[in-house]
DNA sequence: ACGCAGCCTTGACCGGGGTCAATTCGGGGA
DNA sequence: TCCCCGAATTGACCCCGGTCAAGGCTGCGT
């Protein structure tokens, strides 16, 4: 493997959480093992079911967990942004993957074989982080289950935007609208009359993947925008 | 502490998966440590935002996991059973508890300080259980919120009486239907008007606490009875 | 340039399940 | 034993959002 290659992989790691900490010659010997992928939107990642030892991290781009029932009814558990580590599954219990994970859009992501991570457990700290990671996981999953059983369409897609770029007014997404549907729990065609009827509301400018709220819309939520204590 | 107290709760211990491997002076230690909690149907055990650094286990009785939003409506992230570890979010990053915890009839729980845990983590075995049981949680919640939200109220209905008791004809189930309701995403008014198609249509018997199923009625749906594979 | 294939939008329709309100049931306390 | 309060049932109503079916828009390959 290539030096430079190294190199970008380990930057890659550093900007993620799970891994920010870890020495120099740890992060060398994760980035050895590991194999870079690059996806095009719409290809998989894996499979719900695939035997698999290997543990992600995004560099670019976008991926989105999701089930599938027997009817073809599919439903988003999370959506991965770049830095985040996961598929941590793999790591230990079998059993496969619990979910499918497609690209949103082109994306690049390392795949690490679980193998290789029997030495970093061996630092406390790792550890540490390691379930911390896990921990926030069940957090963010709980909260999840919540948003989608207890807030509506709108609700939801709002959090979505929040979700994406944070409380500010100007927020580019680049996804096909059928993708952020999926995220947020609906199909493409309420989602189109959602957009519709927020931007005869003024609240909503969307053109190409830009799109732009209504001065002071976080603020009226309750989120306050440009510096800012969050509600979750 | 009493000698007897402690007894009972290492035998509760040995039966919860977390705990079953670990050997004797640490499940003595755990017990030490421990207080024994009574509560009735309709307690609660915290709320949602209670800094708190207890782990418990259910040693009696169930416990409904729930989450509130402004408005009053609740979402069920988990119904706990006896010999479930719950409230792990507690022992790592703060932030208190992310959801209510509301005993669901009269339950026996034992509560762990996150303290006494320090020293377990620096067995390899316990941490890998720990780890396992965290990432069995995940799978469950990515199951669960798909199952809320790609299922109608009589497949998680189904699914309710499954997880209480497997695929047989007989179930007791010792809940107000309103906690059953509220457990499967949905009100007591829609559940008491599925029970009537169901018994209309001669598939279920309700009397007391005890639902009778009608014969092959799981076999009918790929869940073989009486010896079992079963489908997830 | 053309054509085809996705993606997105728009309209008409409708059904699962939630809301509100009125009874009825049932078990524990005086 | 009766009473009472909360649980459960039942009915009338309705709305969010999903389904089905047409179009329009865009971009890519030849």
């Amino acid at each position: 493997m290539q030096y430079t290659m190294i190199m970008n992989t380990i930057k890659t790691l550093m900007k993620t959480a799970l891994f920010r900490d870890l020495g120099e010659e740890s992060l060398a010997r994760l980035s050895e093992g590991s194999r870079r992928l690059e996806i095009a939107r719409g290809e998989h990642l894996f499979f719900e079911g695939d035997e698999g030892r290997d543990l992600f991290v995004l560099a670019e781009g976008g991926v989105r967990l999701y089930k599938l029932s027997e009817d073809g009814q599919e439903t988003t558990v999370k959506l991965v942004n770049p830095f985040e580590a996961f598929a941590e599954f793999a790591l230990f219990g079998g059993g496969g993957y619990p979910v499918n994970a497609v690209a949103v859009k082109y994306s690049v992501a390392y795949a690490f074989p679980g193998s290789t991570f029997q030495a970093l457990f061996e630092d406390r700290a790792f550890r540490r982080e390691f379930i911390s990671t896990l921990i926030e996981r069940l957090r963010y999953l709980s909260q999840r289950i919540h948003y989608i059983t207890a807030y509506d369409v709108e609700q939801r897609f709002f959090r979505f935007l929040y979700e994406q770029c944070g409380p500010v007014e100007k927020c580019r997404v680049e996804m096909p609208k059928k993708e952020i549907a999926a995220t947020i729990g609906t199909i493409p065609e309420t989602l189109s009359r959602l957009i519709l009827r927020l931007r005869d509301r003024g609240d909503i400018e969307w053109k190409g993947s830009t799109i732009t709220l209504r001065e002071g819309f976080w603020k009226e939520r309750g989120m306050l925008s440009s510096d800012g204590q969050i509600a979750d």
